[in-house]
DNA sequence: CGGCTTTGACCCGCGC
DNA sequence: GCGCGGGTCAAAGCCG
């Protein structure tokens, strides 16, 4: 706090956003040196057609029209407003990835409550998948995940793993899966929206605006 | 010792 | 109704 804190470095590359949920960040220091490209698959709207092209990379995101201002300034986190907005063809792509229930309120029940939840309604919850091509099956997005189940997946070499974000007020999971055809490609699929800040990325930032303000007073 | 992963069991939805 | 597949739980074990 006190004394001179080290400048941190300069954010010099974009930050890498989804068109649905822009509060899921992936800072550039964050992302994997053997990520040689990416993609965002929309798993939410209907209208795409899941037997469409199957390889919907997008190697070059255009990130030239982030509003960088708005976006340091906007809450973190925000289900509301989007801090930002891109507008890459999102394409859906695997219905199997996507095809699971969705609005599972619950984080911790008992197998009587749980039965119970599972006659509400299904609520649909914001998903998205994230593909990747790299080595690493997990992709450092900057928020703290836990491992709660992995299962083998029919027709895959590879078994999906379960995580869910340690964050005691959060309920966002994602499941990751390398893919059996190229399998140099890892289908990360988000549900859900964090309601709280990146660790990571507020990390990073907090000493940047901390000169940000101080140099505002002059 | 706390946080995390592993893994078998269990639950649920869906198609037949 | 039954079986299958996907998603989750939770106990046990691992690790820093």
């Amino acid at each position: 706090m006190e004394g001179q804190e080290p400048l941190p470095p300069l954010i010099s590359s974009p930050l890498l956003l989804t068109p649905q949920n822009p509060s899921f960040l992936f800072t550039p220091s964050s992302i994997p040196s053997s990520l040689s490209s990416s993609s965002i698959l929309n798993t939410n709207n209907p209208n795409l057609n899941p037997n469409s092209n199957p390889n919907p990379i997008h190697n070059s995101l255009d990130y030239s029209d982030i509003d960088w201002i708005s976006l340091l300034s906007a809450p973190a986190g925000g289900h509301d407003q989007p801090m930002i907005s891109t507008k890459p063809n999102t394409i859906l792509q695997n219905s199997s990835v996507v095809s699971a229930k969705n609005g599972e309120e619950e984080n911790k029940l008992g197998s009587n409550k749980r039965r119970a939840v599972g006659k509400m309604r299904k609520a649909s919850r914001p998903r998205f998948a994230f593909q990747t091509k790299s080595a690493d099956d997990i992709l450092d997005d900057g928020y703290r995940w836990r491992k709660y189940g992995q299962k083998a997946v029919k027709n895959s070499a590879y078994p999906r793993s379960y995580y869910r974000c340690t964050h005691h007020t959060c309920n966002v999971k994602k499941q990751v899966q390398r893919l059996s055809k190229d399998t140099s490609i890892v289908v990360t699929t988000y549900e859900g929206i964090h309601n709280h800040p990146c660790e990571k990325l507020m990390e990073t930032l907090t000493p940047l605006l901390r000169q940000m303000q101080f140099l505002s007073r002059f």
